[in-house]
DNA sequence: TATGAGCGC
C-alpha cells in the first residue's frame, strides 16, 4: 500500500529553484526546532542569478498561538500516562480519544444505607408481595390492593411533583387535611371527608395547550419561563425523540386556570421565540 | 416533521 500524499500548504512548499542542475553541489537544507516557543528555523543554500553560493535562513513560527492557550493545567495533563484504552495508542499522540470501555456506574442508595440492607429489604418485600397485595399502594389516592398508581382513575387530579408547579400555590400537606391517619398522603380531592361525589374534578389535561415551531434546544424550564407568566403552571412537557433526545419541536404547557391558558394562548400564538414563530393553540386531549 | 412518558404487580 502506497502511502497517502502528504498534502503541503503553501506555506511549506519548497523554494522555486533556479539553479537548475547545480542544485547537488549545495549543502542540505537544515530544520532546526521548532523550540518551545513554536519558533522554527530553515537554512537553506542556493545559487543566486551570478552563480554565487547563497545561504538562506528562514524563521518561523509554528502554532504559536495554539501553545499559548493551554493553560498550565492543560499542559500538566500532557505529562499523564495513558491509561484504558488509550495505553496502546501511539505514545506521540497527545489527542483525546473516545472510548469503547464499558464504565460501570454505581446506583445510587439512600444515604447512609449499606448494599447488604438493600438487599434483606427487597427480600422482605418480594416475600411480602407473594404473600399478598399489601404492597400495592396507589401513590394517587392511597388506596391499598385495588391498583396500582399508573391505574389510578384519580391520577389526572394528582398534584404534580416534578418542580414545575407553581410555588406560590403554597404546600399542601396531609396535615391540613381532616380525618387522616397519621402519615399518610391523602390527594386534594379525597380531603374534607373522603367523599368524592358531587366534587367538581377538573381533568388536567383540559387546560392542556399545545406548543408547536419550537426550536430544537427549547427545553421544558425555557418552556416554562415564557408561559408562567399567564399565570400557574401545573405540567411542562417537550417531546424528545427517544432515540436521538433531540427535541421533537413541540410540547405541551398545562394551565391551572383554563383563563390564563386562554390569554397565553391569544399573546404567545404567532410570537417570535429563537428565530422561529411560535404556534400556540388547545391541544387536543391525549387518548387514554 | 409536528398531539406527550412512566415506576412498582
Amino acid at each position: 500500500m502506497a502511502a497517502p500524499p502528504q498534502k503541503l500548504r503553501w506555506g511549506e512548499l519548497e523554494e522555486e529553484d533556479d539553479g537548475g542542475d547545480l542544485d547537488f553541489l549545495l549543502p542540505p537544507p537544515v530544520v532546526l526546532g521548532p523550540d518551545e516557543n513554536g519558533v522554527k528555523k530553515t537554512i537553506q543554500y542556493r545559487f543566486d542569478e551570478e552563480g554565487n553560493k547563497v545561504k538562506v535562513t528562514t524563521t518561523t513560527r509554528v502554532r504559536k498561538l495554539a501553545r499559548a492557550r493551554l493553560s498550565k493545567r492543560a499542559l500538566e495533563r500532557r505529562s499523564w500516562a495513558k491509561f484504558g484504552d488509550a495505553v496502546h495508542e501511539d505514545v506521540g499522540s497527545r489527542l483525546t480519544m473516545v472510548s469503547t470501555e464499558e464504565i460501570l456506574l454505581e446506583r445510587p442508595r439512600a444515604p447512609g444505607s449499606k448494599a447488604e440492607e438493600t438487599n434483606i429489604a427487597g427480600d422482605v418485600l418480594a416475600a411480602a408481595g407473594k404473600a399478598g397485595a399489601v404492597l400495592m399502594v396507589c401513590r394517587t389516592c392511597g388506596k391499598k390492593g385495588d391498583h396500582w398508581t399508573s391505574k389510578c382513575p384519580y391520577k389526572d387530579l394528582a398534584p404534580q411533583t416534578d418542580g414545575f408547579i407553581d410555588k406560590s400555590l403554597g404546600p399542601e400537606t396531609a396535615a391540613s387535611a381532616s380525618g387522616t391517619s397519621k402519615g399518610t398522603y391523602v390527594p386534594p380531592g379525597m380531603r374534607g371527608g373522603g367523599d368524592r361525589s358531587g366534587v367538581e374534578m377538573k381533568r388536567r389535561d383540559e387546560n392542556s395547550v399545545r406548543v408547536t415551531n419550537l426550536s430544537e434546544d427549547t427545553r421544558e424550564p425555557d418552556l416554562l419561563e415564557l408561559f408562567r407568566a399567564f399565570g400557574p403552571v401545573s405540567r411542562v412537557y417537550v417531546a424528545v425523540d427517544q432515540k436521538t433526545g433531540v427535541s421533537r419541536g413541540f410540547g405541551f404547557v398545562n394551565f391551572i386556570h383554563r383563563e390564563d391558558a386562554e390569554r397565553a394562548i391569544n399573546k404567545l400564538n404567532g410570537y417570535g421565540y429563537d428565530n422561529l414563530i411560535l404556534r400556540v393553540e388547545w391541544a387536543t386531549p391525549r387518548p387514554n
